[in-house]
RNA sequence: UCCUCUUUAGCUCAGCUGGUUAGAGCAUCUGACUGUUAAUCAGAGGGUCGUUGGUUCGAGUCCAACAAGAGGAGCCA
């Protein structure tokens, strides 16, 4: 017999059929009943045995954590909790587990810190098995947006040798031996002799190598893993996460932060949709974590809540200069509460952003046209000759969510500017053709995906989004 | 990398100004239970108090170093 999944039968609520269906034990109480969940969703299954005529051996093997397949009829559950529940004819133990050595012992309430111990085994909780299935969905959200606009995927490099973004320190890729490593004469390592015949690292991001689709194309995205080799320990940072990153030709700063604003709500509303039990089971959860905190220290809306409000209402745009003028009227800057000054000209620091976006305008900001000092070669100048069309969209609670620019086309200037910030233009002539050779106005944006899952579920740390994550010191898995 | 905090049973925690044999809830084990919903009830076992060194008659408690974890900062996505 063909198995079902679990979400099929607690969703459609019927009756009176024979089923197959395969999970794992969440709990087994009063020698009767189990809870079994395979992962289709958040509910568990109520599956009731007759201890009478099962077998003894096997009713002890039937603990939390073990694997079974079960064959039964499901019918309506004469007791509150559940509609449906299945009444087993036969069960068949896949896998037992030993109640001694499983480290994973729910009614213990266990912390998240504790969990990312045991991260091959924390899918099994109902927190991660919803925060993944929610960033599935986000991801196949992202996936559908773009196509369904006729974006091509394009598949940027894993390994590269272009380290010109300076986007941060990168890990090295070699086969070159420790001991013994072929040096040239004035002592640096010659990787002539290593795979590529030259130096090679780590990709931090696909932008360039996107650009140069967009240049075709016209509208390309990237998706894929990226790295840092940053030692920042924060919740907020990994060394291995994923980043969207489209670029379209044609499209000024306006229109990309149309674009960004738009694909944002799109794979929330998609997952507000799609995965609405996953999402209030994870409010709540923020609910209670809140309730640990302080009263002013609170947030004021709910999970749900949080994200239609986001996508009820429009993004606010403001540039840098009008942010630094709002900044310079707060309560906070004139009671000198600030950490760090405001002026024009400075990289905004969190506690500014975080004011910007929690307290001032209470919803995502979009910050366009920063100084140019303090923003990558590759952004357009504007015609003020002191600002560049960067964009940054903000987000309550986790800061910079994205991270964009209109390009800069005009070959001159693009080459005075990597000539100012001692980038070097013959290594990078692949990037420089394309504005030798029908170039365009073209703008693109980072959206760092992990910070979105953040966004999504409520989940505080970084790490508790992504399956295995990588930071300092951890690489476990 | 810097600052602050934390580290006591499998998990989550309590342990006062240093003072006999270190506590709780849950989990685990044994037994009971044919309508449970974080099942319940009765009983049992389980700890070199993160590591090392120091102060002291005496250290889970005080001090130092180290380690791990968390929060914040920097950098960024």
């Amino acid at each position: 017999m063909a198995r079902t999944k679990l979400k099929d039968i607690l969703q459609s609520e019927k009756a009176d059929y024979q089923v197959n269906v395969r999970g794992w034990v969440r709990s087994f109480r009063n020698n009767q009943f189990i809870a079994l969940n395979d992962g289709s969703c958040m509910a568990n299954l109520q599956v009731v045995i007759d201890p009478e005529n099962t077998d003894e051996q096997l009713l002890k093997q039937i603990t939390a954590g073990a694997a079974l397949n079960i064959n039964g009829t499901v019918i309506e559950s004469p007791a509150k909790g559940q509609k449906v529940e299945v009444k087993a004819e036969s069960i068949e133990l896949y896998g037992e587990c030993n109640p001694e050595d499983y480290p994973l012992q729910l009614k213990n309430r266990p912390s998240l810190e504790y969990l990312r111990e045991i991260a091959h085994l924390r899918f099994r909780t109902n927190t991660f098995g919803a925060v993944f299935r929610v960033r599935h969905a986000l991801a196949y959200a992202v996936h559908k947006f773009f196509n369904d606009k006729g974006f091509v995927y394009l598949h940027t490099p894993i390994i590269t040798a272009s380290d010109a973004e300076g986007a941060g320190e990168m890990f090295k890729v070699t086969t070159l031996p420790f001991d013994n490593t072929p040096r040239n004469e004035d002592g640096t390592v010659n990787f002539k002799e290593d795979f590529f015949e030259r130096a090679a690292n780590l990709t931090v991001s696909g932008q360039l190598e996107a650009e140069l689709g967009a240049m075709a194309l016209s509208e390309v995205y990237t998706f894929g893993p990226t790295f840092r080799a940053e030692n920042s320990n924060t919740a907020r940072h990994l060394a291995e996460f994923w980043m969207i990153e489209p670029e379209v030709a044609f499209n000024d700063i306006h229109d990309n932060a149309d674009l960004a604003e738009e694909l944002l709500k799109y794979i929330i509303k998609y997952a507000l949709d799609n995965n609405r039990e996953d999402l209030e089971f994870l409010a709540d959860r923020l609910a209670n974590e809140e309730k640990q905190k302080p009263q002013n220290e609170r947030s004021e809306m709910g999970l749900v809540e949080k994200l239609e409000f986001v996508l009820n209402n429009d993004f606010e745009r403001i540039t840098y200069t009008e942010a630094i003028d709002v900044l310079m009227q707060s309560k906070p800057y004139k009671k000198k509460k600030f950490k760090f000054d405001v002026s024009w000209g400075i990289d905004m620091q969190s506690e500014h952003e975080r004011y910007l976006v929690e307290k001032h305008y209470k919803k995502p900001v979009v910050v366009t046209d920063y100084p140019k000092d303090i923003k990558a070669f590759y952004m357009r100048q504007n015609d003020d000759g002191k600002t560049v069309a960067a964009m940054d969209i903000l987000a309550p609670g986790i800061g910079e969510i994205v991270g964009g620019s209109q390009r800069e086309e005009r070959l001159d200037k693009l080459t005075q500017r990597m000539q100012e910030m001692d980038i070097p233009t013959e290594e990078m002539y692949w990037y420089l053709d394309t504005r030798k050779f029908g170039t365009v106005p073209h703008a693109g944006f980072g959206l760092g995906f992990e910070r979105i899952v953040q966004f999504v579920t409520g989940m505080g740390n970084i790490r508790d989004v992504i399956p295995f994550p990588r930071t300092p010191g951890n690489c476990e898995f």
